[in-house]
DNA sequence: TGACGTCATAAGCTGGGTTTATGAGCAGTG
DNA sequence: CACTGCTCATAAACCCAGCTTATGACGTCA
């Protein structure tokens, strides 16, 4: 050790976009993965073969790794190459759930179907749902509405929505509705903090007093919580607002303090240890989310689809 | 219903890096979001304010959709905006976690911290550890070597590595180690599978005896899955043999059929209930991931900064 | 040895994103 | 009321990344 002549110059940090290829390129390596070979990788992906082949060389020149084995036989992938192909997966897989999103949200008016949800529910859940609908009925237009419990109500009971999903203990008036899945709020802190290698359950009025990090004031999340400890005193001031749920997480994982976080948006973290869940007593924060429609007029084609997407078991 | 004139036309379905803005987009959207202002947002990602207006203008164009509503003082995202950076954030957050994970593997020989991983670890734990480290010891250079636990065995007794990562029921000979995570199997399968519905628990003999998604033969998930149903008839030939995990999951999603995968893979999946786990009865699919090291030398500087990451309870 | 596959190299073009320079709209202030 | 200061939008010129086409080199197989 010790040699250090220095803190290593102003190591140039240029933005992620600069040390990360683009979806192209990371389409294109995963392609390659998939047929072992540079060329048919590019007939894929719709470009020539020496595009195909500068591109990998410059993305194994901005990584600085080799990526894939080339031989007059086809191209493999190295070991660090494998690696980073299932990195670039996930990168691909958000985009893809971005694009689902999206496409959705473009399809105005005129779509065949007309999805109303709640942020939560319109955030986590239903990208992953429209990548499966799209899949199992890819030619079906959805258009979704982002909203609160009252507005996807209104919305259904005005014929502007086929089906609608809430989060709430109860159904709506004037709508029948199944359960398709649970929302528990959890309080999640780091590793390193002191709440995550206590023993036994957390006291309720400790956590009232004790300053979060959490989404603004108005939040469905933020409304339960408030609800939750109403009776034990009160939530603290925060000790952070942030405007989204991956900003709160992102705080909580880097340790700026505990948080109280929908488990759908913390399952990863959950199970790679980068946060860990702080179990506290007697202090119920689970919901329910619920597909909704208009009373007596269950949800048939396209919306049924959906629905039957997201439930296992039946209706009851 | 009825009205339906036609496919729709030949549907143009350009590939995903042309629907999906670009990571520098996406970067600035969220910029946006988080100062209110395209010039602040501009000059947080080091570009002019006309340049940040023109891209996202090009953006919205792309996607079909307002984000932002711009007035005189300052840009606000509309409820679309919201809901689409949200979905930007994932996938910018899985560009950081690449970033996190190339970065180690570019960091060669010269290294300050080595770390030695298994497959499984190297993909799914190292990127967000590494973010995490990052966040707490910016300074450190990481170098990452993904292989099986022999390898990391290897590596740490050889020198090359300062600390390792590995899965298995027991510590390789000469290393000591600690317990930081466990990778518990689970049988996974869309919603729709009839296995979903399923009451009770599913006959081992019955798993063994269905064709199932995979990875190809030398995984270490195909090991032990392997291993675990040796005494009820072995596995049968695989449905589906895939060179990724990510792949694989996909394909259960889609319901190709049921799979088995390591949790740690499929904890957003299960969460939203793309996939739903099917329990078998007495088959243990569970494996402790150690941290591991030479025996008596006990990770100091960076290696230990990475282990107390990784673990929230002491030694023991 | 010739045909077919692989990938690499070279040259020229195109376009998206950048810059600088400028203008227009609204708010707060004296 | 007009001045100052913030906002965002528009226009024109520029630059470079990535594309295509054309070609070449290398290895394998019949």
């Amino acid at each position: 050790m010790a040699g250090r002549s220095g803190p290593q110059g102003d190591e140039p940090r240029p933005h992620l976009s600069h040390r990360v290829p683009d979806l192209g390129a990371l389409e294109l390596l995963i392609a390659v993965a998939r047929h072992g070979s540079l060329g048919a990788a590019a007939r894929e992906v719709g470009i020539t073969q020496p595009a195909a082949s500068s591109r990998i060389r410059s993305m194994e020149r901005q990584l600085g790794v080799a990526l894939v084995d080339r031989s007059p036989r086809g191209s493999r992938l190295t070991d660090a190459g494998a690696l980073v192909t299932d990195w670039a997966r996930r990168i691909v897989e958000a985009a893809e759930a971005f694009d689902a999103g999206a496409q959705a949200l473009r399809g105005r008016r005129d779509s065949r179907l007309r999805v109303a949800a709640s942020m939560t529910i319109a955030e986590y859940l239903m990208p992953g749902w429209l990548i499966a609908l799209r899949a199992e009925r890819p030619g079906t237009a959805v258009s979704l509405q982002a909203g609160n419990s009252a507005a996807v109500a209104q919305r259904l009971l005005a014929g502007d929505a086929d089906v609608g999903f809430v989060e709430g203990l109860a159904v709506p008036d004037g709508l029948d509705g199944v359960v398709v899945a649970h929302d528990r709020l959890a309080l999640v802190a780091a590793p390193s903090h002191p709440w995550a290698r206590r023993p036994g359950l957390l006291d309720p009025a400790e956590l009232a007093a004790t300053p979060l990090i959490l989404r603004e004031r108005g939040s469905g999340t933020r409304q339960v919580l408030d609800a939750a400890l109403a009776g034990h005193g009160g939530l603290a001031e925060p000790l952070l607002e942030l405007a989204s749920t991956t900003a709160v997480k992102a705080a909580a994982v880097s340790g700026a303090g505990p948080a109280v976080l929908s488990e759908l948006a913390i399952s990863e973290e959950l199970a790679s240890r980068r946060l860990v869940a702080i179990p506290v007593e007697g202090v119920l924060l689970r919901r329910d989310l619920r597909a909704v429609w208009p009373a007596g007029h269950r949800p048939t084609g396209p919306a049924r689809d959906l629905l039957s997407l997201t439930r296992a078991h039946p209706t009851g």
